[in-house]
RNA sequence: GCCGGAGUAGCUCAGCUGGUAGAGCACCUGAUUUGUAAUCAGGCGGCCGUCGGUUCGAGUCCGACCUCCGGCUCCA
């Protein structure tokens, strides 16, 4: 038989000859450093055959960024760290090992708990391992062979029961796994291990079923490799909002009231300038401002069906005889406001916006600074339509959408979700194929990065949800797009159609920041703190070099104060400190005023130091082009 | 909520095996009057997360709770 190479020769096999085989038919050095193939661009454990006319790719310990090598490297690294706990730890269970995103962990059932300094006796163990060697050595066996070989490993035979397929087995050394693969050959590829953390999973991810003791690790195919993941790790620390806010006075937390910012003058310029953004955007496209309470009788909650699937979500308030829970979205309060009127389909369609304060009681173990929080606000709409209108108002958001992710520069960070058609769907397949085309083909056309994740969506409709990495590259759900044909229903919402006959509108709930506090996380992460000119606090710093000139520093802010958010250091310190503390501040503009300067020769600097001299007219004409466009 | 880790001055952190708390920055005062990332000196500042226990004695050991961090679950 005869398999393609990537550079298009083919090379000549005996029948039945695996990827090993042909990497030592090549040359001994290949065979030697081979990881991994790809037969077909799909990837697959060397020692498996092949067949004839398949294109293949050997992957060597020089691939050492591909993801596919990685992963085969840190999956053959997870069965290292079995094989180290087994060796400690007698009687352990063992349930999964796969690699992940940016290494591996394994999860185990010990029989008593381990804590975090076990760790290091588990290191040195696989240490040995290494220094020892280990080779992979793959089987094929029978699923009554796998019962019985697993015989004492429950989670193993409940995995023997759901596998699909042969059932494989790797060994190296003394231990054996049952696992699809693929390995490496031996383990002298694996340059730098190390495990990362430990944590409590549960078993299938279901938090019904016992919880597992997951041991996390990482590893590489060089030292320099791992130590420059360490270091990005490090620095993506020093971006995470929670530290930047406190630390550049924007937002701090109290323990007194978990999961709720306490906003600075400085935090609330960055959120009056995204409410700004909002207000003014919406006001041009056709929304309308309401505001509806903050807190409802629960019976509203049983009614819109959000009590019995929310319910423990809800913050309660005793208030007599009845019971009130502060809201935790908007929707039922816009659909009570839509009934207040006999509504025309010449209404149609009706837009209302609200960011109001809302709260959701989320654990505590799942709280993160302004990422996850309980008391948050969105940008919040709810569009009242006719199905004929769903096409235009859906365009519409889109457009707004890309407006916004371009202002805020996040478009890189962006990517979405399509939830379509679930087995329960109410409707007919042709009204779905249209209302997700709608969908399908506006994320194309603004050009957004997407999944579509079949059968997600609600029975009543598709949606689309936006999200976000973080620092830490830990995707955030911001936006959504929902079409909802049930609450309105619920609630009791029509209009009179031009037939004369009532009929129930559909409602297009869509937030597009989702909740400001998670975007202004999300922008201080993504800017390290950096904001662009027009969301920074303080925009422009005058620096009057010595008291003689503090008027005339005063007066000068005082005019850019006109426009910009600006303010004055004054001279109690030398003028390198406070450059240094506007720096620190990271302060996109700072002006030097001595007495060189005046109107028509001011000293600027820009955040990270460079400079230049210009008139204040020049300056303005620079400052301006910075604020968001205003399409 | 669950598993693991942590909580000391406004911030960043030190405090060995139990003997009664320390640095830098910030802040205040004084001197200095300053030209693009830290002028010098002095001073103020601690229910050592909370409650309980062990002990002659607890920041240190034990327990419970609260909060935070890494995960898991959840996220309308």
């Amino acid at each position: 038989m005869k398999v393609v190479l990537p550079d298009n020769s083919k090379l000549e096999l005996p029948d039945g000859a695996s990827g090993l085989d042909a990497a030592r038919a090549i040359g001994p050095k290949l065979a030697e450093q081979a990881v991994l193939m790809r037969v077909d661009g799909r990837v697959q454990d060397l020692r498996l055959p092949l067949h004839d006319g398949e294109p293949i790719q050997i992957l060597t310990t020089r691939d050492k960024s591909d993801p596919d090598a990685l992963a085969v490297l840190r999956h053959s690294s997870a069965h290292l760290l079995a094989e180290a706990v087994t060796q400690l730890y007698p009687g352990v269970k063992l349930a999964i090992g796969p690699p992940i995103e940016n290494g591996f962990y394994y999860d185990f059932d010990f029989p008593e708990p381990i804590r975090e300094e076990d760790l290091e006796k588990i290191q040195a163990e696989i240490e040995r391992e290494l220094a020892e060697g280990r080779e992979w050595v793959r089987q094929e066996i029978s699923r009554d062979e796998a019962r019985k070989l697993f015989s004492s490993d429950p989670y193993k035979l409940e995995l023997v029961d759901t596998a699909e397929g042969d059932i494989s087995i790797y060994k190296q050394g003394g231990f054996t796994d049952l696992c699809r693969g693929p390995h490496l050959q031996n383990s002298k590829s694996i340059k730098a291990l190390k495990l990362t953390g430990l944590a409590g999973a549960y078993w299938r991810g279901d938090s019904e079923n016992p919880q597992l003791t997951r041991i996390y690790g990482t590893a590489f195919y060089s030292r320099e490799d791992l130590d420059a993941y360490l270091e990005r790790l490090e620095l993506a620390r020093g971006r995470d909002h929670r530290r930047l806010g406190p630390q550049l006075d924007l937002f701090h937390m109290s323990e007194y009231s978990p999961g709720s910012a306490l906003w600075t003058a400085k935090g609330m310029a960055i959120y009056n300038a995204l409410e700004d953004l909002r207000r003014r955007e919406n006001a041009k496209r056709g929304y309308v401002e309401v505001k509806t309470p903050l807190m409802w009788d629960v019976e509203l909650w049983k009614r819109s069906g959000h009590w019995e699937k929310y319910g423990e979500n809800l913050f309660r308030i005793e208030h007599g005889e009845s019971l009130y829970g502060l809201k935790p979205m908007n929707c039922p309060g816009h659909m009570l406001l839509f009934n207040t009127q006999l509504r025309s389909y010449r209404d149609l369609p009706i837009r209302y916006a609200e960011a109001a304060v809302l709260h959701r009681d989320e654990p505590t173990g799942s709280l993160q600074g302004l990422t996850r929080a309980r008391q948050f606000s969105q940008d919040d709409a709810h569009v009242f339509c006719t199905e004929d209108q769903i096409q235009e108002e859906i365009d519409a958001m889109f457009d707004y959408v890309d407006y916004l992710y371009d202002t805020f520069g996040v478009r890189e960070l962006a990517h979405a979700e399509l939830a379509t058609r679930p087995d329960n769907k109410l409707g007919t397949d042709e009204q779905w194929d249209h209302t997700e085309g709608v969908l399908r083909r506006a994320l194309e056309r603004i050009g957004l990065r997407h999944r579509v994740a079949e059968g997600e969506g609600a029975f009543y409709g598709p949606k689309i949800d936006f999200f976000m990495d973080d620092a830490l590259g830990r995707p955030w759900q911001m936006g959504t797009i929902q079409l909802d044909g049930q609450q309105p229903e619920r609630l009791g919402c029509t209009y009179m159609g031009s037939d004369n006959r009532e009929h129930t509108p559909y409602v297009i709930h869509r937030a597009l920041y989702g909740s400001l506090e998670r975007f202004i996380g999300i922008l201080l992460e993504h800017y390290g703190g950096d904001l662009p000119f027009w969301l920074a606090p303080v925009q422009v710093r005058v620096l009057p070099v010595g008291e003689a000139h503090l008027a005339a520093a005063q007066d000068l802010a005082h005019r850019l104060g006109a426009i910009y958010r600006a303010d004055v250091a004054e001279p109690t310190d030398t003028i390198g400190k406070r450059i240094r503390a506007a720096e620190l501040e990271k302060i996109p503009f700072t002006v030097v005023y001595g007495d060189r300067e005046s109107d028509e020769s001011l000293a600027v600097r820009e955040r990270g130091g460079e400079q230049s001299t210009v008139s204040l007219a020049e300056l303005l004409a620079r400052l301006e082009p910075l604020l968001p466009s205003d399409v």
